[in-house]
DNA sequence: CTGAAAGCGCTTACAG
DNA sequence: CTGAAAGCGCTTACAG
């Protein structure tokens, strides 16, 4: 619900008008740095303003100009470092551009997130960045967002829609994971976490079956190990993967999150990632070059790619009319020690631990 | 910068009326559900409202109605896990009061964030969270936020500012981790990280002072080793530790990037806390629970004040002249394995391990 | 039950 | 160089 204001009637440019005895056309001129007022009356109105505390009121500004100095930004979770990351990011490039920012976020709910898109439509923002829930269809954003906010699908794109993408190269990052696992001689790799749903899921295990398959591989079903991904949920699953007979020596992880829950998972068996088994995650978190031991991953530097999501949703709202961009940014690995495990000899398979 | 909006012309109430052939009030009241407007004439309406895409400009009926719909919220570094799950509860609370989140961060500069709270409140919040940044003085809020935005002051307090605030109990929540160490027989204990000048750094310390001097010990200054309060730097100071002589057998850390930082430092020597040495953090930020070993720490529950720090800002939009409320939520403390080490026995103090 | 009119705080041609 | 006037999209007494 909307809130009433603060007791006391806001200054406006009325008020300092008035007070220097110009029209509030001169006063305006003033605030917009217009060479076409005089030295002595700019002074005079410059030093009323900052006497009177007179605040610009920019909504109004707006509603007269047509123009908007907001952006929203819609996110699943703010409480995961990688959207956390993104939005500070976002944030960064906006700030730049004097624009302010309306973050939202879903938890991954689609009517939560139709709720949350149609508020934020509401305000007017020249442009929309959202990274949707899994699930969204188009007519779920078509609804919401109508056709006068430009929109930049963000990580995950929904089929049908003809907007702005930017989105991470999903396949060549898993490719990238799985072929140095397999360049140190592992051949048996599973790929652990995420869950079919979701297309950044898909993609990289097509990009970890591609590497094998390039290696003369097989991508064995019963080395997919399903799960939620988080790190809890990706801890307590660890033991699935000594399940399988054979078992694997190394594991492709849907995300970082969950790697991190694997190392856990493997350190409760005492097992530990890089020495016994290989590990690798996906988005390098801050928490990767930290963790013990340092998680080798794919880095999409969440940051960078917010602040690339702004600059492209600030260039759309200039040119509402040119054809909609989509940009697969690049990854590259990040080479560090939860991977540096050999496989053990062909002649002597692991056994599996036993079970705690 | 103002950004241009999309192309086409924005669908406003008179087009929807003139569409029905009824007035653009008739229009306002089917939207506000007004029950003075006939049943047939309502559904024609929302008929037309549906069928062009209408969508309700709120900068617009703000501006009339002298209301906000916005809450403005300011924090150092979204890329930090406890302000990331403040923002997470903040915007919880906000979306059901029907508001929306403009989001802005400092990273820690009272030069950006004088820039970042003028931009936010030519906007028209109907309050405004800060966290503000270290060094911030009254006239910098006075300057920047005016006498018109209600403003609650968040984790930090600025000297003779007399608005709501809403901050953690850090004298008592240091106490506590100390009072904890102290009780399972330690008694040479540092306080590790953050520095002088930040208040929460001060408070924590007296807690940790006043624990000791509870248990009639001292609080030696050599045991006081400052360091910026991130996990790299904290991991980077380890060794100062063990510099001293006698050298500690347990560490009270500013907060858990530091604490887990440490324990990093402490691994990379050797040594695990939990059982070589035992350590303290503070805050609970999600990994604290799952790092290995799991960090005993001060419960803040930032998503919790997160949500507190939105209720008492709508709160304050709406009584402007109630007296200031200072709200300093109570702390609990989460035993973990990270403080479960004891003490040496006292006839072998340990010796300095090497410095890699 | 519905409409005409005024006004929120600003900007911007247009005269002078 | 400065002012009077219209208008952005909405709401809200006030008449009818």
């Amino acid at each position: 619900m909307p809130q009433r204001s603060p007791s006391r009637r806001r200054i406006t440019l009325a008020d300092i008008a008035q007070a220097c005895g110009v029209s509030r056309a001169t006063v305006s001129l003033v605030l917009s740095g217009s060479p076409m007022v005089g030295a002595a009356t700019r002074t005079r109105v410059e030093a009323e303003i900052r006497r009177q505390g007179y605040v610009y009121n920019r909504g109004a500004a707006n509603l007269r100009r047509n123009t908007s100095s907001s952006v929203a930004l819609v996110v699943n979770d703010l409480s995961n470092p990688f959207f956390a990351e993104f939005a500070a990011g976002v944030d960064e490039a906006l700030a730049d551009a004097g624009c302010v920012m309306l973050l939202g976020s879903t938890g991954e709910s689609v009517e939560r997130q139709r709720a949350v898109l149609a508020s934020l439509v509401e305000h007017g923002p020249a442009g929309l960045i959202l990274s949707p829930a899994e699930g969204t269809s188009l007519d779920d954003l078509r609804q919401a967002v109508g056709l006068h906010t430009p929109l930049l699908l963000f990580n995950r794109d929904v089929d049908g829609a003809d907007c702005d993408f930017l989105g991470t190269d999903n396949v060549e990052g898993a490719r990238l994971a799985t072929a140095q696992l397999i360049a140190r001689g592992h051949t048996r790799i599973a790929f652990y976490g995420g869950h079919a749903g979701s297309s950044s899921c898909r993609q990289r295990r097509e990009g970890y079956a591609r590497a094998l398959a390039d290696a003369g591989l097989a991508a064995e079903p019963r080395w997919r190990i399903e799960c939620a991904p988080t790190r809890l949920q990706a801890a307590a699953q660890a033991g699935a993967l000594f399940a399988r007979d054979p078992a694997p020596t190394a594991a492709v992880c849907y995300n970082d999150a969950v790697a991190l829950g694997l190392m856990l998972g493997l350190a409760a068996r005492g097992l530990r990632a890089g020495d016994d088994f290989a590990v690798t995650g996906f988005d390098d978190i801050p928490e990767a070059a930290v963790s013990v031991p340092p998680l080798t991953t794919v880095a999409t530097d969440p940051r960078a790619r917010g602040r690339q999501a702004a600059t492209m949703v600030l260039a759309r709202a200039r040119v509402p009319d040119a054809p909609p961009a989509r940009v697969v940014h690049p990854v590259q690995l990040a080479v560090r020690a939860s991977s540096a495990s050999p496989p053990p000899p062909p002649s002597a398979p692991p056994t599996s631990p036993p079970t705690p």
